[in-house]
DNA sequence: TTAGATATACTCAATTTGAGCATATTTCTT
DNA sequence: AAGAAATATGCTCAAATTGAGTATATCTAA
């Protein structure tokens, strides 16, 4: 994070790819985007692990060394590169999530840091409900589920979108960033879309469909495209990172050691899209334990000087919390 | 489940390794185990996802149409299968979660439906806490991390003891069915780590490590060993089903359609290895609107008839739970 | 010196949880 | 037929947690 902005770590995609060399001359021509999460292949002679090999690639890419990371997901359907070859080899990638402190980049990998509500924009509500939520996104989808011809296929839709984007019986879920993100896809409202459809296409030797202005402008409005299904990864990501932050104390490795409890609140706030009432978060963090005071002071802020905390080591060890859900029903004995 | 017998689904492992013919011959001995998760192999070329090749090889080896399936992990671990090359290929298996209501088996595989906890004898505390824990886990695994040399290894095992079995400071977490199981197989407490070591010193010429008599006894105490490193692969799954207790709905695909609330109580109490406060759990799940009662009974029962319940198909849409963790904290606006 | 900004303490009602008692409706035993 | 035993369900009540503020403290900038 920078100030108030999460941050995720891109590379320039390089040029890799699962086509043909005759394929790709083709096909380079859709302009993939070149905005890639960082990613390499796993050698099983040199990788004991599959861990130990993401951390090797990734310093190389990027001079980043990688503290704590964990298992995101192991993405394997079919066109996931919609330059696949039929009856060719398949990609199969094994994402994982790092929180790591902001630190400047090197390596071959031309790293960035870059604004991950860039790729999504509907999920930052910290200044309120995003206004391209109800203007642009909604009335698509509802436009584009009412086209459907199939009554239960209508039904259905119409269910994902209530789930997915909220409704009157249904608020809107922070954790449901891939199912959103999954929807648009579908809707073609998300500038992989056209640009998956035209590769098909021309691959197929089908003619290409044509993408009108609006659809692009539409495109436009719903962030920057990501190479193959980068994006699709990325809502993965953070969605399961929304799911954490409510029992587990995963942020803190986005923190310098000791820091002030509003630094803590806002890097939350950052992750989850959302504002928290002050006084109730300090609340819960000190009184839940995660948190002790140092007894110094930050004196750089504007105001009234904030106390620096520091994560409670023994937290690891303790129950961090029980959730609420089925069985935080009392366990007798 | 049956009865209150949590059960996971079995095949009998085929002669299947990565090893040489050669090799296989000499090593077989080492007797595997013939109990091993359902598997299958992944073909890029029949198999659009994953997960369709998932349904497929299931329903050959065990007859079973499965319906919601989750992934769970993937494994890429140099020498999971012990017989593996160095410098050969490696296996990497993706794991996945199925809940389905016990039905007769047919297929291929000789699958058959086995306990959990025959696997885990130490999860499960619901007739109070398990003897065996104070009398064969903790003081081995104590003696074990005492006789470490290095000051900061010893310290950091003794802690991984307190996170995973517990200690004055931290209760006993349900969730962390990894962690104890890979202290155990550290320790060498468990039986595929008495086996891994014999294999591994057999293939590389060693002379095989003895163990002695009190080894194998614990190890026959910590119950049933699994085919490679299947039951490691079981303990996440056990692991992560019990963390989803807690804020999805998800263990109705257990239940019949229609289900009293006792029942509901006994398969959650199942998965999570305890005894829950009943009024407590009925208020927990009516209020939460998680059920809906039907106003027909339950005839079958010792006392006072109960009423049957059915899962409320919105709960699927609506917030499950909002967790106790970090934002919990309200959100604003 | 004061306005503005931020941090922190404290309050209070509403809700949720933990633990139990009481009552209702069955079947089983004698 | 009369309990006894088993199960289901209703209800209470104190303790803890949460939601939403108000009040006060301590700094910087103008």
């Amino acid at each position: 994070m920078t100030d108030e902005v999460p941050r995720i770590l891109t590379v320039q995609r390089a040029a890799h790819s699962l086509a043909t060399p005759a394929q790709r001359g083709e096909v380079e021509a859709w302009a993939d985007s070149p905005v890639a999460l960082p990613f390499g292949p796993f050698d099983p002679n040199e990788h004991r692990t599959l861990e130990l090999g993401l951390h090797n690639w990734v310093e190389q890419q990027t001079g980043l060394d990688l503290g704590y990371v964990e298992q995101l997901y192991t993405f394997g359907d079919r066109y996931r590169d919609p330059r696949e070859q039929a009856g060719g080899p398949r990609l199969v990638s094994v994402g994982y999530i790092a929180l790591v402190r902001q630190v400047p980049l090197s390596g071959a990998g031309e790293a960035e840091w870059r604004n991950w509500y860039d790729f999504f924009p509907w999920e930052d509500w910290r200044e309120g409900r995003p206004a391209i939520v109800d203007q642009a996104i909604r009335p698509r989808l509802q436009n584009w589920i009412g086209r459907i011809g199939d009554d239960d296929e209508r039904q259905t839709y119409q269910e994902r979108l209530s789930i997915a984007f909220g409704a009157q019986s249904a608020p809107w879920d922070f954790e449901r960033v891939l199912e959103r993100y999954e929807l648009l896809y579908e809707a073609e409202m998300i500038g992989e879309a056209l640009r998956d459809a035209q590769i098909r296409a021309a691959i197929s030797g089908r003619p290409a469909p044509q993408a009108d202005a609006e659809m692009q402008a539409t495109a436009e409005l719903l962030g920057t495209p990501m190479a193959l299904d980068n994006r699709r990864v990325l809502a993965t990501a953070l969605g399961r990172i929304r799911g954490k932050l409510k029992y587990r104390p995963v942020v803190f490795d986005l923190l310098p050691p000791t820091f002030t409890l509003l630094q803590l609140q806002r890097v939350v706030e950052a992750l989850g899209g959302v504002r928290l009432h002050k006084q109730n978060f300090r609340r819960l963090v000190i009184n839940g334990g995660l948190v002790e005071p140092t007894g110094k002071h930050d004196s750089q802020s504007r105001g009234r000087p904030a106390e620096l905390f520091r994560l409670r080591r023994e937290v690891l060890s303790e129950r961090p919390a029980s959730g609420v859900g089925l069985p935080a029903a009392r366990i007798i004995g």
